[in-house]
RNA sequence: GCCCGAGUGGCGGAACUGGUAUACGCGCACGACUUAAAAUCGUGUCUCGCAAGGGAUGUGGGUUCGAUUCCCACCUCGGGCACCA
């Protein structure tokens, strides 16, 4: 036998597969396409990362069972190369950035290629190559034609050691991702792309696609949509004469609309320097103003704790809640008893909703907390609903509904710090003193009453009453009927055991009992309404109630739920239901060189001007010295000769934007590329985009989740809209893979000196040990730790293989000697039917795991079964070597080299990676026989041998007449006999 | 604070829709082969107990004949968002 020469084989089967194009995609091509994409490396100096090989070998393995399966499999690599690493590498060698990519994307390449990923390398693209940046430039021009791309002068992230402005994406925690830099906020004008005005879609279309639930849900969170009501208020100044002024303020809580008792506005909101002149204390709020301009955004939210504010004083808003509040000529009406205070404070956003908000410091927990440091009125207009709608309460719709008004009293103990709970003997109820208001009856009277009623107790006190009235609605058991409820609650002390005796129908329906106040939680059956009182008793964290309730103090509006009265408050004072983002336009500068330069100049007589698209690409120049300019400009902005140029329009003097793409630019169209790579005329040709596009499978990871696959979904449904591309969506599926940690679990870094060298791996291992490694390393979606110590194990499964396919190669030339043949190898088979048709049977197991296994991919599971399956093939005298090969084309997505070559070894012409892959064979995984599991009370004490769908009575007799069994159930009584099919079967005693 | 995800042997991990917990691999121990070692192969390996049996899937409760799986509360770790009205 050969020894395995990993080195040998694998270098021969990757040269081998270049010479005969054997993973080349074909445009035309009658099979169906199968388009699979991994997220395109950016070419650090670091070389290869075995992240990358984790989720290239995964998407390796679907590619490659697809071309199996007979798709036409595109499976492309490029490049993602423009970016700051590179260009910091260039600043501190002075070696060109163009240079440097060459050097790292040819090391990247060569390690791919040696650990022999299918991609299909004549489609290799590169971000950095003017070809393709020719298009992303010309995409770009798209925007700024349909007004998507804009100048705008706003407050940006800067970096003061990066010189760089810097998306909100790029900063964390207020620093800089890259270098760690806290950020501070400056104004520039910078090219902004208007991502908001696709977030609706790229909301909505989430429900077209097949992404894992949680990028949804964080996509979905990235661009906060929210609905919500805009209501003006109109403002009346003491000073004032003249035309009338308002404020828009944006809510969800329209509800709450009568418990405003402030108005707040940023300190940026454009009203404000006009109510100024009218304020009586300008000078003041200017300082605000002014403080909060310098504050950079971490430091705003950093003190998100002690909230800060400034009057204006002599200033009102007036609630429209409360009418008489519309201008009638250019006068406002003083409203009676709506009119609130204005404020500024930095807590509100400028750049959310209307920049402007209604407190409601009772339902708003930052309203509540600014409220009590400035001393402002609280006012409550929502209380609790208790809304039962399933289980033993549920109200029931079929059932009528009777009002009631009632009361809750809670009762301490005269001495102890107890609380007493009425226990219904007949319905299992542990709840408070509870009672109904009797007509025109005062409420604390009916609650003295009921007290005395039902505990006889006759010495106690009103302490306090609970707050407001609260609501429930459910279902009462003993009169059946349902019940909406207005509640109020009491809390009474008794001053001594003092009582009279109670009625019969009383005492024998319910017991009092005596609870521990740190019992009640425990106690309360059902805990519902008692519980919302007992709250108010002894309040928690929070003071202020924000969920959805019933209104109160609210006019007309009284009794109406939270969701009903948004929509009527709204109607009612002329407001408008709008949607509103979080998302924010993208800042789409950077001042850096090593990015594709925006296609634009500026001309003194014309303005902004987009260059010709024939004048594309505009090259990057090169220059001697990538350092910044000292103003934080682009060093592109150094070269004069680049700079000064000719307007497009007039042709007089023009001078070009210095500012390069951000490097999400590059990577928010590769995709496309790749089905047309050597276009010169267009970006991909239509008919081949049709052919291949949407991407059907994209594996990525989850930190691109709201950057790049967001922005790329983005590009495309804007090219969709120019009818460029076929397709809504650009990827039908995605998926995510875990990270590779260090040994230990901690992160691999350089600082750390934990990062593994792929190449090395190679070299002791070979590739086809290192994608088995870390196909089995832990499940795919999973962060898992990388250990040296365990590749051994995928390694001498690979050995195994190599042995076993020799063994079968060389018995397979003594077969045809003339001693042995392979119909007497089957021969063999037939003699010895039962070893080696379980053996079958467990092929086609693992042919059906695998395969099913890829799919989900859980390569964890289905290396392991492969692992099962050698096992049993060594220990096995004589394997049919068609069931053998059979194996090698289920191993060979994973260990493509060795399969290959023992596929060959075993005399295959074609390449195994064309070849069919095997289908599982249904009568040899069904077993005629089982094993079954027989529990007493839940505990394993037997088991059986059974046939498939044998009658369940016989199986239950055999399963209690078995020994084991036995001996359990003596003088014992078998209540019942439980039988799962063919699975268990358990007897409780 | 809010939203996701996860807690299982010495370690990485397995267990389909509730149905034999610890598959597979690493490590470790012993054995075979060998002059020897490596490699390879075999056996064992959650825990207490001589055994019969008992106890273990982060903790505490619940539902169930039966819970790693479902429900409630809590703890720990990882990730994301963070004054979004």
């Amino acid at each position: 036998m050969k020894n395995y020469n990993h080195k040998k084989i694998e270098l021969k089967w990757q040269k081998e597969w270049e010479k005969k194009k054997t993973y080349q995609a074909r445009d035309k091509s009658k099979n169906k396409k199968f388009y699979s994409l991994i997220e395109f490396p950016y070419p650090s100096g670091d070389g290869l990362h075995v992240g990358h090989i984790r989720s290239n070998t995964a998407m390796d393995i679907i590619s490659r069972k697809r071309r199996m399966e007979g798709y036409n499999v595109l499976y492309p690599i490029g490049w993602d190369a423009f970016g700051l690493p590179t260009e910091n590498y260039a600043i501190k060698t002075g070696k060109q950035p163009k240079v440097i990519t060459k050097k790292n994307s040819d090391t990247f390449r060569r390690q791919l290629k040696e650990i022999g990923f299918s991609f299909d390398w004549s489609r290799e693209v590169n971000t950095t190559d003017p070809e393709y940046y020719k298009w992303t430039q010309w995409i770009f021009l798209q925007f700024f034609k349909k007004g998507l791309a804009y100048k705008a002068e706003i407050p940006i992230n800067w970096c003061p050691r990066c010189k760089i402005g810097l998306a909100n994406e790029e900063v964390i925690d207020g620093k800089c991702e890259r270098c760690g830099e806290q950020t501070e906020r400056r104004l520039k004008k910078q090219w902004m792309l208007g991502i908001t005005k696709y977030a609706e879609r790229l909301d909505k279309d989430l429900d077209l696609v097949d992404y894992p639930e949680r990028v949804k849900l964080s996509q979905r969170n990235w661009i906060g949509k929210s609905e919500g009501s805009e209501i003006e208020f109109f403002i009346k100044a003491s000073k004032h004469v003249g035309p009338a002024v308002s404020v828009k303020v944006f809510t969800t809580r329209a509800d709450t609309l009568f418990g405003v008792t402030y108005v707040v506005l940023a300190p940026e909101h454009p009203l404000v320097s006009k109510l100024l002149e009218k304020t009586q204390n300008k000078n003041e709020v200017l300082k605000y103003i002014e403080e909060a301009r310098k504050k950079s955004e971490l430091e705003r939210t950093a003190e998100n704790k002690e909230k800060t504010g400034v009057e204006l004083k002599g200033i009102k808003a007036i609630n429209p809640a409360y009418g008489g509040a519309s201008p009638a000529g250019n006068e406002v009406h003083p409203a009676e008893g709506g009119e609130v205070s204005v404020w500024i404070a930095d807590y509100v956003l400028a750049h959310y909703g209307t920049g402007a908000v209604m407190a409601v410091p009772a339902h708003d927990e930052r309203d509540f907390e600014f409220a009590q440091k400035y001393n402002l009125p609280i006012k409550n207009v929502i209380v609790p609903f208790v809304n039962l709608d399933s289980g033993e309460f549920g109200f029931r719709p079929e059932l009528p509904t009777v009002k009631r008004e009632c009361i809750h009293a809670i009762v301490k103990h005269w001495e102890k710090d107890e609380y007493l709970c009425l226990s219904s003997i007949k319905h299992g109820w542990k709840t408070f003193v509870i009672g109904g208001i009797e007509n025109d009856e005062d409420p604390i009277e009916a609650a003295r009453r009921e007290i005395i009623e039902e505990t006889g107790f006759t010495d106690f006190k009103l302490i306090k009453p609970l707050g407001d009235v609260i609501f429930a609605r459910h279902f009462a058991p003993h009169k059946n009927e349902n019940r909406f409820a207005s509640l109020l609650g009491f809390y009474f002390e008794l001053q001594s055991d003092k009582s009279i005796s109670i009625a019969d129908h009383e005492s024998s329906n319910q017991e009092i009992l005596w609870v521990k106040r740190e019992d009640i939680p425990d106690t309360l059956k059902p805990k519902i309404t008692d519980w919302v009182f007992w709250q108010r008793l002894f309040p928690g964290e929070s003071a202020c109630f924000e969920d959805d309730g019933i209104l109160i103090n609210s006019g007309k509006f009284n009794q109406l739920s939270s969701q009903d009265a948004r929509n009527e408050i709204t109607k009612f004072v002329d407001g408008k239901i709008v949607t509103k983002f979080k998302l924010r336009d993208w800042v789409f500068s950077r001042q850096r060189y090593w990015g594709e330069p925006i296609p634009i100049v500026e001309c003194e007589k014309c303005g902004t001007v987009s260059l010709p698209e024939k004048e594309l690409p505009l090259k990057l120049p090169e220059v001697k010295n990538y350092k910044l300019t000292e103003t934080g400009e682009s060093p592109l902005a150094n070269i004069p000769k680049w700079v000064n140029t000719k307007c497009p329009k007039c042709k007089g003097p023009a001078k070009r934007e210095t500012d390069t793409m951000p490097n999400w630019a590059g990577s928010s169209w590769y995709y496309l590329r790749y089905c047309d790579p050597k276009n010169k005329k267009v970006f991909a040709e239509k008919k081949k985009l049709k052919y291949w596009t949407p991407v059907d499978w994209y594996n990525g990871g989850m930190e691109h989740t709201t950057l790049h696959l967001l922005y790329s979904r983005f590009w495309h449904k804007f090219l969709y809209d120019l009818k460029l591309v076929p397709t809504v969506e650009p990827y039908k599926k995605r998926t995510s893979h875990g990270m590779i940690l260090g040994e230990g679990g901690v992160k691999m870094s350089k600082s750390l000196g934990n990062v593994i060298n792929p190449d090395n791996i190679v070299r002791t291992y070979g590739a086809d040990t290192l994608r088995v490694y870390e196909m089995f390393l832990g499940p795919f979606e999973d962060s898992v730790a990388w250990s040296t110590e365990s590749i051994i194990g995928p390694r001498r499964f690979i050995e195994k293989v190599w042995r076993i396919g020799n063994k079968i190669s060389e018995s397979q030339k003594d077969f045809s000697g003339p001693r042995f043949s392979s119909r007497k190898a089957l021969g063999q088979t037939i003699q010895n039917p039962s070893g080696s048709l379980s053996f079958k049977k467990l092929l086609h197991k693992t042919i059906k795991k695998v395969g099913e296994d890829i799919e989900t991919m859980r390569f964890n599971t289905a290396v392991s079964a492969m692992m099962i399956l050698t096992t049993e093939m060594e220990k096995s005298e004589n394997i049919d070597p068609k069931d053998f090969k059979k194996f090698l084309q289920i191993l060979a997505p994973f260990a493509p080299h060795i399969s290959e070559e023992i596929w060959n070894l075993l005399g295959e012409k074609k390449s195994i990676n064309l070849s069919k892959w095997p289908k599982w064979d249904e009568k040899l995984i069904k077993d005629e026989e089982i094993k079954i599991v027989v529990q007493i009370n839940g505990k394993v004490r037997d088991e059986i041998l059974i046939k498939v769908n044998e009658d369940e009575e016989d199986i239950k007799k055999k399963a209690i007449e078995s020994q084991a069994i036995r001996r359990f159930i003596q003088n014992r009584e078998i209540k019942r006999i439980i039988y799962v099919k063919n699975r268990l079967i358990n007897v409780v005693v």
